[in-house]
DNA sequence: ATGTTC
């Protein structure tokens, strides 16, 4: 039996890419990290491990408390975490979605060649950097009012297709087909409307980025096909959230549950984990603005990609907009109520989703009727500097994981520390001139805290997830040029 | 992630 250890977390090795923290103490259920030994290595380097533990003690987790294989620190509970826990028994936690709730990422297709862009890089990169607002505070591709935010949280993408952002293609191919029904728009306080209704259509800051990709290689010709993906062709991904409007929905309810539940905080040994009894008038609160929030995160990466699709006909001859079709568009910061078997019981969990994307397999019900015979597209974008990947949700995925894989490569140090590791200037200088790669940013620090080597090997993450068969190699990108906040 | 410290 192999055993690591990281401080007073112990881990056995189960088998292959699969380690588990024994239940102990307050914990409702063991914890297992899903990493091959170099990624563990990684994680076990932050608090991550520790927070999964904490995670473990939310009452009505379910099975164990789980990590990807990109997994790193974050508030409360990890990023790449995942905790199924019962809708009827045990408790929702907004630290456990994260604060850019709907947080996500979508991927266009265009009729463009890598043929057709090389040369025009710059050119294509300061059209889109004009086009798309991006970086901190207000400006969007819309301009907000009262309606247009109420809209948004009710109705999600429905709303857009109503006001011509959208078509109905783009709603057939959006996960939960770009709306949450569930959405209760009058539980988003005053305050956090405010803040969204100047930024729709915006990408923010942080990791938060469009990019120009190529298509370099396909893994799997059938899949591939289903999801229209060739070698040598241009796709876009779009990877931003909800804004300052989900960020103060998160804030407006762990502060409320801090306070009425603080019975629950007490068992806890993290008051970053609080969470809201299942049933309770905070938990349907909570539920509903986390789901109008989802339906406004998807609203927004529409508006980006109306405005891209308007750009890319502008720069080029062959596009007319139209043709730049959404490939899929996948939320990575998430709970949602599902059914799932759980040795042979079929249950109701709340399944929180923070840093972590969806990856059911072919046959799921939720999957759209485009991919339903080969199994959701789940998208990992890597750093700036490495590409991207398109899986399919994989076979043994709602066995291992309740249906999810990673979502990303994960960072592996703070943006503190990156900015003392790289110059955002000399990140972008050695792109263009060894890799060809065109980042343009509001900000140099933005750059250097992104920078490619601040990040864990997206190769080595989607390699685990492949092995285990939770989220499957389709396709992988290279960038050829980027905006970023 | 974030009107980058309620």
């Amino acid at each position: 039996m192999t055993t690591r250890e990281f401080d007073d977390v112990t881990l056995e090795r189960v088998r292959e890419h699969v380690w588990e923290i024994a239940r102990e103490g307050g914990m409702e259920v063991p914890a297992r990290v899903l990493a091959s030994e170099a990624l563990l290595e990684e994680i076990g380097e932050d608090d991550s491990l520790q927070q999964l533990k904490n995670a473990a003690h939310l009452p009505g987790m379910t099975k164990y408390a789980l990590a990807m294989p990109d997994a790193h620190q974050g508030y409360g509970f990890p990023v790449g975490g995942v905790g199924a826990i019962d809708a009827e028994d045990g408790c929702i936690s907004p630290g456990a979605v994260g604060f850019d709730i709907n947080c996500g990422v979508r991927m266009l297709r265009t009729p463009l060649t890598y043929d057709d862009v090389r040369g025009r890089e710059e050119e294509l990169v300061d059209a889109l950097f004009d086009a798309v607002p991006s970086g901190l505070g207000g400006g969007g591709v819309v301009e907000g009012s009262r309606d247009a935010v109420e809209g948004a949280l009710e109705r999600g993408v429905e709303w857009a297709v109503e006001q011509g952002y959208a078509t109905d293609a783009d709603l057939k191919h959006c996960e939960d087909e770009g709306r949450r029904p569930d959405a209760k728009p009058e539980y988003v306080s005053k305050k956090a409307k405010d803040r969204g209704m100047n930024q729709m259509g915006s990408l923010g800051s942080g990791n938060h980025f469009l990019e120009v990709q190529r298509v370099t290689d396909t893994f799997d010709d059938d899949v591939a096909d289903a999801y229209g993906l060739r070698e040598g062709e241009i796709v876009v991904l779009i990877h931003c959230g909800s804004r300052g409007l989900g960020h103060q929905i998160c804030s407006n309810y762990v502060r409320k549950i801090e306070q009425e539940h603080g019975d629950l905080l007490d068992r806890l040994p993290d008051k970053d984990l609080a969470a809201a009894p299942a049933g309770s008038q905070l938990a349907e609160e909570y539920y509903g603005a986390m789901c109008a929030a989802v339906n406004f995160a998807w609203v927004n990466r529409q508006l980006i990609t109306h405005r891209t699709r308007e750009t890319l006909a502008d720069v080029f001859d062959a596009v007319d907009g139209d043709d730049v079709e959404l490939l899929y568009d996948v939320a990575h910061n998430i709970a949602k109520r599902e059914s799932h078997d759980v040795d042979g019981e079929d249950r109701e969990l709340f399944v929180h989703r923070k840093g972590a994307t969806r990856a059911f397999p072919a046959g799921r019900e939720e999957v759209p009727a485009a991919y339903r015979d080969v199994g959701q597209p789940v998208i990992i974008p890597g750093s700036m500097g490495a590409g991207s990947y398109v899986l399919k949700g994989g076979d043994r995925s709602l066995e291992e994981t309740f249906g999810s894989t990673a979502h990303g490569a994960g960072r592996l140090m703070s943006r503190t520390q990156a900015k003392q590791e790289f110059w955002g200037g000399d990140v972008q200088d050695d792109l263009a001139e060894q890799e060809h790669i065109y980042v343009k940013a509001n900000s140099g620090a933005t750059i250097a805290e992104e920078a490619p080597g601040v990040y864990k090997d997206v190769d080595e993450v989607v390699r685990v997830s492949d092995e285990l068969g939770i989220g499957d190699k389709v396709a992988r990108t290279f960038p050829v040029c980027n905006i970023k906040g």
